[in-house]
RNA sequence: CGGGGUGUGGCGCAGUUGAUAGCGCGCCCGGUUUGGGACCGGGAGGUCGAAGGUUUGAGUCCUUUCACCCCGACCA
């Protein structure tokens, strides 16, 4: 991709009206475009980044078996009404629209009983057990207030996965490897050393349900951890939590952290609320036993860049960052033909490449390197070109060494 | 939803005690520049969130309303 072709433009000034780290970054590098408050649209660059995150987790679901589906945001009433979720007073965070006829409808702000709805049609027999599905869908809520840019918007990317067992040592056994795969996940985006498993509130059929928690200041709650042991607590359940766990509340530190996941064991509680069974070995209808796993794309996007950004701008890890290299070319026709090599040589070996083709001055494009983030930067300039070098610079460390462009190849290859 | 703040060219802002708008960035044209967001000259672009009101006269005052940001509450 060609910085010239990018119909996306950075700015020098800072949205005025965004305090969030994330979102002042993002727009102004061109990531995002602010539609309304809590509404954000995904230009190039940050659609790279999404897809990027998407493609980790995607993997690691299909690894533990998971099988991908999508839903549809328009939901039925009568879906929710079987849980009594319907009712705006139970579940305040509804949008809710009608059909030209008045028959009325919800726009998804969770699948949880859509999906099961689904299932029940396909799963009948304790041999169609386990199972388990998941999606990547937009999910619609009518927060009173949105915060934190894209960290808590009205429409947010979520992976959700249900998984479905016959017995509950089923699901635990499940439940336990899905654990495993979401640390999987936040390590390879970067985040896996500030991300804890946590005890938190709202588990239906055990004591806790479990959060995936990564410290960042930008986030909404708090957190005590113990580093060492690998134990964090949600601040709602820390009493409980310690008694539990036979831990000292000294021992823990308070942090501030982000939810970047959590995951719920409802054993048979929703299953058996909408009537949905399973026939067993043995001829007996027994309800199913079911747990989630959420994951939030958009918001892990916004902790990344919570997390990584410097006063400079956004700095990707590479396994998220929607170009590995960022090409700058300096000077005149001898610089140009060896940047459209290099580009090239780059790109046909794998090597996602933004080329900065700009007739721009270099302050500006190292400037605009920067801001954007990518993990590498690359010079071809006149002055390096009599060198016989080309300089590579990490946006992390901001460390410039000058190589050959075999050495280079061999470097980012 | 309670409290606080802000709405002025595409973006960021300034507009003193009311007299029909100005700066920076960006954009267009010409020229000089080219390793850390260049410079010179020329130009386009806003009726000041919206509606109503006070006044000879409103971006400046009043009322209503909408939007956005922050704190809190909420987040199954």
């Amino acid at each position: 991709m060609k910085v010239s072709q990018l119909f996306t433009k950075t700015s020098k000034n800072v949205p005025g009206d965004e305090t969030a780290k994330n979102a002042r970054l993002l727009i102004q590098a061109g990531y995002v475009y602010k539609v309304m408050a809590g509404v954000y649209a995904y230009t190039p660059l940050g659609l790279r980044v999404l897809e990027n995150i998407k493609r980790i987790v995607r993997e690691e679901m299909n690894a533990i078996g998971g099988q991908e589906i999508i839903m549809s945001s328009l939901q039925r009433r009568e879906t929710w009404e079987t849980t009594g979720r319907w009712d705006d007073e139970v579940v305040d965070v509804w949008f809710k629209t009608k059909l030209k006829d008045d028959t009325e409808l919800g726009l998804a702000w969770s699948h949880e009983e859509a999906i099961m709805e689904m299932m029940q049609q396909f799963v009948k027999s304790y041999k169609d057990l386990p199972t388990s599905v998941y999606q990547f869908q937009t999910k619609l809520r009518n927060e009173l207030r949105a915060k934190s840019g894209i960290m808590r918007g009205r429409e947010f990317v979520m992976k959700d996965m249900y998984s479905l067992h016959a017995s509950a040592e089923d699901l635990d056994t499940y439940y336990s490897g899905a654990i495993e795969a979401y640390n999987r996940v936040y390590d390879r985006l970067g985040i896996g050393d500030d991300t804890y498993v946590t005890f938190a509130s709202g588990g239906a059929f055990t004591k806790f349900s479990h959060e995936f928690q990564t410290i960042c200041d930008a986030g909404e709650d708090v957190l005590y951890v113990h580093r060492e042991k690998n134990i964090a607590v949600n601040e709602e359940v820390l009493d409980d939590a310690v008694k539990e766990l036979g831990i000292e509340k000294s021992e823990l530190e308070k942090v501030k952290s982000a939810e970047v996941g959590n995951i719920f064991n409802f054993g048979t509680d929703k299953s058996e609320t909408m009537g949905i069974r399973f026939t067993d070995s043995d001829g007996t209808q027994k309800p199913i036993y079911l747990a989630s796993y959420g994951i939030g794309i958009t918001r892990a996007m916004g902790v990344i860049v919570e997390k990584f950004a410097d006063d400079k701008g956004l700095v990707w890890p590479e396994s998220v960052a929607p170009f590995t290299v960022y090409l700058v070319r300096i000077g005149g026709d001898e610089a140009t033909k060896q940047a459209d090599e290099l580009y090239a040589e780059l790109t046909s070996k794998g090597i996602e490449v933004l080329y900065d083709d700009r007739d721009e001055r270099p302050g500006t494009k190292f400037a605009d390197a920067e801001l954007m983030g990518m993990p590498h930067r690359v010079t071809v300039s006149d002055r390096l070109i009599e060198a016989g070098k080309l300089e590579h610079t990490e946006r992390t460390s901001g460390e410039a060494v000058q190589l050959t462009r075999s050495e280079l190849v061999a470097r980012l290859g």
